[in-house]
DNA sequence: GTCTAGTTAATTTTT
DNA sequence: TTAACTAGAC
C-alpha cells in the first residue's frame, strides 16, 4: 500500500500526485512553505527507486550553491545506499562551469580559463572603454555591463544583436563596447557568470555529438525556484531535453523536465528573470498537467489570509491560494511609530520582551526594503544589548583584501591574466601609478603581449618597477614549485606583503582584514578535504588527464561560491536582512519594518517598472509575509532618515489590501506630535479616500489625540534628540551583573573589533567569557582574561 | 604617484 | 548618511 511506502508516506495528494507523476513533462506551482524540496528530493528518489531513471540520469538545477547542497543531503538521506555520483545536481552556472572543463576545446576556451565576478567584469569593460576612447559622461560602465549581461542573457552575441535596445540610452555605443569586451575575454581567457551560460548553451546548440550524448544521458530534468530562470537559461534546459531544435519531440522521445516554481515569488526581474517561461514552458513543451500545492505547513491562518488577499491584487497569475489547517494563530500586529529610530526602538522591545517569555533571539527576523534601513535598527539593538546579526553584505571571496591575494594566486596560475595583473600590481602601493600603466598597455598593445609580458619591453624610470613586480610574481611561482595549495597561499601572503600591509591597516584602522587573509588558508584547505584532495598535492600541477591543477579548480570555485558571510551563523541572534535575502526563509517571529509608500513598494520600482513594477513590489511584500509561522509585525514610520535627510513618509499603500480582520492595530507611543500627523490606530485605513492623505492632521475630536498613554515604555522625543536617543530603555534590558566586573550592556572597544557591546557574560576568574556584539565585527566570544578590552 | 578634500547620487542580488 | 569617485595639492 502506498501508504507504507517511506517516501510517499506523509505527502499530502497532491505531492504525492507530483512525487509519482509519469514520465511527462509537468509544472508544479509550488506555494510558500507546502514542502517543495521534499517532493522534489522524494521525487528523485521515487524516479530512481522505481527503476525509471539511474542515478547518472538525473540533472537537477538550482540558483543558489545553499539549494543545490541542501537539495543533495536530502536525497542522501532518501536514499540510503544509493550513490548521488553519477547525478548532477547544482546551479546553472556551476553546471554550466563542469560542461565547459569538460569540452572546453569544442567550447573555443582554454581548459584552465578564469571565472571573472560581477566586480571583475565592470572593470574589464572600464577597461575596455578605456581603450576604445568611450568616456563615462557617453556612457556608464555600469549600463555597459548591465548591457552585456542582459544581451547574453537573452543568447545574443555582438554579432547577433539587431535593433538598439530600448533600455539602454546609446545602445550603439553599447554594442562596439560589447564587441570590443568579447574580444578581451576571449583573447584573456576570461569567462563571465551570463558567458558560462551562453557558452555552453552555444556548445550544446552547435555540437551534434556532445548535445546526443548529454540528451541520451539526463533522462530527467528537475529545477527549482523555475520562475527566476532567465530567457537563456530556459532555453538551455530544453536543450539538454532534446527540444533545443525544431517542433516538439514526439512524445516519449525526449527527456522530462519537472518544473517547479511559484510565479508568486518571482521577485528577480530586474537581474533578468522572467516569469513568462512559465507559461511558455507550459505551452512549448505541452504540459498536460500543472499540480498546484497550495497547503502550507509553514503559518498560521491570518498570515495567510493577509498574503492572500494581498497577492490577489496582482493582475497576472497562474493563480494560487494557500491553506493550512494549523488554525487561524494570531492577527498581525500593525504598528505604526513616529519616526524610524521609535520603529526601530518598537523592535527592539517587542523582542526583548518575547526573548523575556523564553524565545530564543533566532526566532526573531527583520526584514526590510532597502539596506539602509537596517542602520537604525542595528544601533537601538547594539545599544539594547540584544545580539544581532545581518544576513546578506559582502561575502568571502568578494571582500577586497581577498580579492587582492586571490589576484596573486591567479596571477601565479596564469601571468596574463590581465584583470588579475592591474589588480595587484599596484597593491600594496608600490610606485606604479596610471601613467606607468598607461604606457604599459600600450607597449602590450604594440606587441601583441599581456601586461605581465610587456613589462620586460619597458624602459625608463617606472619599467624598474614593474620590473621588480614580475620578479616578485615569478618568484612566487618558483618558491611554490612542489608545495601544496595551503603552502602556496602562505608564500603569497607572506612574498606580496599583504599580510604586512593589512596588519599595519588593521592597527591604524582598527579593523580585522588580516584575519580574513589567514583564513584564506583554511578556505583552501577546506576546498582541498571537500574536493577529496590530496593536501599535499602539487598545487600548480594538473591532477590527471582533464583535470585541472588544484589552484585552478580552487579559483574557480572561490569565484562560483564566493561563500558565505555566515560566521556566527549558530549564535543566537536576531536575524536581520532585505525582504530579497529572506526569500526561503522561515522563522517563528518576523517583523517587516518600513511600510511606507516609496519604500515599500519602492519608488524607483514604481517609477521604472510602472504597474509591473507595483506588483513585483507586492510579490516581494507576500514573500516577506510568508517567511512568518507564528508572529508577524508590520511596522511603518511617520518620518524617516532617508539619504541624509528626515522625509515624511506616508503608509504603505500594501497595507490597504490586507483585510482588517487580518490585522490588529497596536497604539503608537504617546505625546505624538501635531507635525508628525496622526495614527490610524483603530483598525486601519477609514477607507482609501481619506486614507490617501497619509500622516496629514488628524481631526480635531478625535478621542486619541493629545496625551494617550504609550502602550510600550517610550515616550517619543522630538527629533533631534531621538536619531540619538539612547536613554533610560536600554538600562531594563540589562540583567546579569557579574564578577570581575563585566556586566551586559557595558560599552568596550576591542583593538580589532572596534566598538562593542557586552551582551553576556559566562563562566568566572581566568575562565570568564563575554559574549560582545561588535558595531563592525558582529558578535564575538572572547576570554576576558585574555582579550584586550576596554571599557568605555 | 599618492594622499586628501570635495562632489554626487542613492533598490533589490546570485552566480 | 555614506560610499564611490574626481580634482587638486604635495
Amino acid at each position: 500500500m502506498t501508504q507504507e511506502d517511506p517516501l510517499t508516506a506523509g505527502l499530502n495528494p497532491q505531492q504525492r500526485e507530483a512525487v509519482t507523476f509519469p514520465d511527462q513533462n509537468v509544472l508544479v506551482l509550488a506555494g510558500a512553505g507546502s514542502g517543495k524540496t521534499r517532493v522534489l528530493t522524494s521525487r528523485i528518489a521515487w524516479l530512481i527507486r522505481e527503476g525509471r531513471a539511474r542515478p547518472s540520469g538525473i540533472l537537477a538545477v538550482t540558483f543558489t550553491n545553499k539549494a543545490s547542497r541542501e537539495m543533495l543531503e536530502r536525497i542522501e538521506r532518501q536514499m540510503p545506499g544509493v550513490s548521488t555520483r553519477g547525478m548532477w545536481v547544482g546551479t546553472f552556472h556551476g553546471l554550466c562551469n563542469r560542461l565547459l572543463r569538460v569540452h572546453a576545446a569544442e567550447a573555443g576556451l582554454q581548459p584552465s580559463f578564469q571565472i571573472i565576478d560581477q566586480a571583475d567584469q565592470l572593470s574589464v569593460v572600464k577597461r575596455v572603454m578605456k581603450a576604445a576612447g568611450v568616456g563615462k559622461e557617453t556612457i556608464e560602465p555600469r549600463a555597459v555591463q548591465n548591457y552585456i549581461s542582459r544581451m547574453k542573457e537573452e543568447g545574443l552575441r555582438a554579432s547577433e544583436v539587431k535593433g538598439p535596445d530600448m533600455h539602454t540610452a546609446n545602445a550603439a555605443v553599447a554594442l562596439q563596447l560589447y564587441r570590443a569586451y568579447e574580444r578581451l575575454c576571449v583573447e584573456e581567457g576570461i569567462v563571465d557568470f551570463a558567458e558560462l551560460l551562453l557558452r555552453s548553451y552555444e556548445l550544446l546548440q552547435r555540437n551534434e555529438l556532445i548535445r546526443r550524448h548529454y540528451e541520451q544521458r539526463f533522462s530527467h530534468i528537475l529545477v527549482d525556484e523555475f520562475q527566476d530562470t532567465n530567457v537563456l537559461q530556459y532555453r538551455w534546459l530544453k536543450t539538454l531535453a532534446g527540444y533545443g531544435r525544431g517542433p516538439v519531440r514526439e512524445e516519449g522521445a525526449a527527456n522530462t523536465i519537472f518544473a517547479v516554481g511559484d510565479d508568486d515569488q518571482s521577485i528577480y526581474a530586474f537581474r533578468g528573470a522572467n516569469v513568462g517561461n512559465m507559461d511558455d514552458f507550459r505551452r512549448e513543451l505541452g504540459v498536460r498537467k500543472v499540480i498546484r500545492l497550495e497547503q502550507n505547513y509553514r503559518s498560521t491562518g491570518h498570515i495567510l489570509g493577509a498574503a492572500n488577499a494581498l497577492i490577489g491584487c496582482n493582475t497576472k497569475r497562474l493563480g494560487k491560494n494557500l491553506w493550512t489547517d494549523a488554525g487561524e494563530g494570531s492577527r498581525i500586529q500593525v504598528m505604526p511609530c513616529p519616526s524610524g529610530e521609535a520603529e526601530a526602538r518598537f523592535v527592539a522591545e517587542e523582542i526583548e520582551s518575547g526573548h523575556s517569555r523564553g524565545r530564543a533571539y533566532r526566532d526573531f527576523a527583520v526584514l526590510y526594503r532597502s539596506n539602509a534601513q537596517s542602520r537604525a535598527i542595528e544601533s537601538v539593538l547594539m545599544a539594547g544589548g540584544i545580539p544581532y546579526r545581518i544576513y546578506g553584505g559582502h561575502r568571502f571571496f568578494e571582500r577586497a583584501h581577498v580579492k587582492d591575494v586571490l589576484a596573486y594566486l591567479r596571477l601565479v596560475e596564469n601571468p596574463s591574466d590581465n584583470t588579475a595583473f592591474l589588480r595587484a600590481v599596484n597593491t600594496p602601493a608600490r610606485g606604479v601609478g596610471a601613467k606607468t600603466l598607461e604606457k604599459l598597455a600600450e607597449t602590450a598593445r604594440a606587441a601583441d603581449l599581456s601586461l605581465m609580458g610587456a613589462v620586460s619591453e619597458m624602459k625608463g624610470a617606472a619599467a624598474s618597477k614593474l620590473r621588480g613586480f614580475g620578479e616578485l610574481v615569478m618568484g612566487i611561482r618558483r618558491a611554490a614549485s612542489g608545495r601544496s595549495l595551503t603552502d602556496l597561499v602562505r608564500i603569497v601572503l607572506e612574498r606580496s606583503t599583504l599580510k604586512a600591509y593589512y596588519a599595519d591597516l588593521d592597527r591604524r584602522e582598527k579593523s580585522a582584514k588580516a584575519e580574513d587573509l589567514a583564513e584564506i588558508v583554511n578556505a583552501a584547505a577546506a576546498f582541498l578535504k571537500s574536493a577529496d584532495i590530496d593536501p599535499e598535492a602539487d598545487a600548480m600541477e594538473p591532477r590527471g588527464e582533464d583535470e585541472l591543477s588544484p589552484l585552478s579548480s580552487f579559483l574557480a570555485l572561490a569565484t562560483l561560491e564566493a561563500g558565505d558571510n555566515q560566521a556566527g551563523a549558530e549564535a543566537d541572534a536576531v536575524q536581520l536582512m532585505t525582504v530579497h535575502a529572506a526569500k526561503g526563509l522561515e522563522f517563528p517571529v518576523v517583523f517587516i519594518t518600513g511600510l511606507e509608500e516609496n519604500l515599500f513598494p519602492h519608488v524607483s520600482s514604481l517609477r521604472e517598472g510602472g504597474q509591473a513594477g507595483r506588483e513585483e513590489e507586492r510579490r516581494l511584500m507576500y514573500v516577506a509575509i510568508t517567511r512568518a509561522k507564528r508572529e508577524l509585525y508590520l511596522t511603518y514610520a511617520a518620518r524617516r532618515f532617508i539619504n541624509g535627510t528626515y522625509q515624511n513618509e506616508q503608509q504603505s499603500s500594501f497595507l490597504d489590501e490586507i483585510p482588517r480582520e487580518h490585522l490588529v492595530w497596536r497604539r503608537s507611543p504617546a505625546g505624538l506630535s501635531e507635525e508628525a500627523g496622526a495614527w490610524d490606530e483603530g483598525g486601519g485605513r477609514r477607507g482609501a479616500a481619506s486614507a490617501r492623505g497619509g500622516w496629514a492632521g488628524r481631526r480635531s475630536g478625535d478621542e486619541d489625540s493629545g496625551q494617550e498613554r504609550a502602550s510600550y515604555g517610550y515616550s517619543w522625543r522630538p527629533r533631534g534628540a531621538d536619531s540619538s536617543y539612547n536613554g533610560s530603555k536600554t538600562e531594563p534590558l540589562l540583567k546579569k551583573r557579574t564578577e570581575a566586573g563585566w556586566s551586559a550592556g557595558q560599552h568596550v572597544r576591542h583593538p580589532k573589533f572596534g566598538k562593542g557591546v557586552v551582551i553576556s557574560v559566562s563562566g568566572s576568574g581566568a575562565l570568564t567569557k563575554v559574549q560582545v556584539a561588535f558595531a563592525g565585527a558582529g558578535v564575538k566570544q572572547l576570554l576576558a582574561a585574555m582579550a584586550k578590552l576596554e571599557k568605555i
